[in-house]
DNA sequence: GTTTTCGTTTACGTTAACGTCAACTTAAGG
DNA sequence: CCTTAAGTTGACGTTAACGTAAACGAAAAC
């Protein structure tokens, strides 16, 4: 016999703390600030796809820096398309603040990369002389 | 007369709270971190060039969402060109450590640059549409 | 000269983002 | 059926990065 639901893609609390090397309190903590909503089966929670996609927003978010807060902002916005205009209005500013910031972070990133390569030769170049 | 001291290019902790955008408080705790060492006049810190540089790179660091330690690890690096092989070894990993995060963080950064703007373009799509 | 103002140290408070532990329920294996 | 494993809900602990407040010295302004 088969299972007796087909489980077309869903995932349990370990299998995503597994695939993207975070615990399972993580992502607990996620849930309870409102980043994720999985469905549940009595007490245990089922992950779809969809879920699984705002987790990794979630983690790319984090590897900028972002605090929860602010991830929360975007994630959220992005899925709910409000449709009166003055939420529309907000929503477009808050896209543009978000955008803006992270212009910033590129021109930070290109030049600390920059000097990290600099540094990178520099460093090499100095062992070649000692290793004469 | 001149001051006594000429002060060709110093400045106060205010100076650089000011121009930063950071507290004093803050600039002191970089120090308790180590992250700084002005010079004193008895009690008063007196920071030069060199110590702005450096709290330029610390607040480019924390920008890019790296911790203290990290930014620690990377700045005295920096200033501190090490003789010894091992030693010269040992930097080259932090160096390409932090330059394999960077390049991570540059493809996060590509990827929610496109679709922030693939947002605003929806966003902008649907302003459009209902002030018909 | 004295009253602000600026800077200092010391110390305790705070917030975010989890870690850790206990006590429990449910599911699964033997 | 019993044990073990996996998942759950509290609850309290922890660390980083400062904020805030008290108590003081020095210097600048009036």
């Amino acid at each position: 016999m088969n299972k007796a639901t087909p489980d077309l893609q869903t995932f349990t609390i370990r299998d995503l703390a597994g695939e993207f090397d975070v615990t399972t309190r993580t992502i607990r903590f996620y849930e309870d600030r409102g980043l994720l909503t999985p469905e549940r089966d009595g007490q245990r929670r089922i992950y779809h796809k969809r879920d699984r996609a705002r987790l990794v927003l979630i983690l790319r978010g984090k590897r900028l820096g972002f605090s929860l807060d602010e991830i929360q902002q975007l994630v959220t916005a992005y899925e709910t398309p409000e449709d009166e205009i003055p939420q529309l209005e907000q929503y477009l500013r808050t896209l543009t603040e978000h955008r803006e910031t992270l212009l910033q972070q590129k021109e930070d990133l290109e030049k600390t990369l920059q000097e990290l390569e600099q540094a990178e030769r520099d460093c090499r170049a100095a062992l070649a002389r000692k290793q004469s």
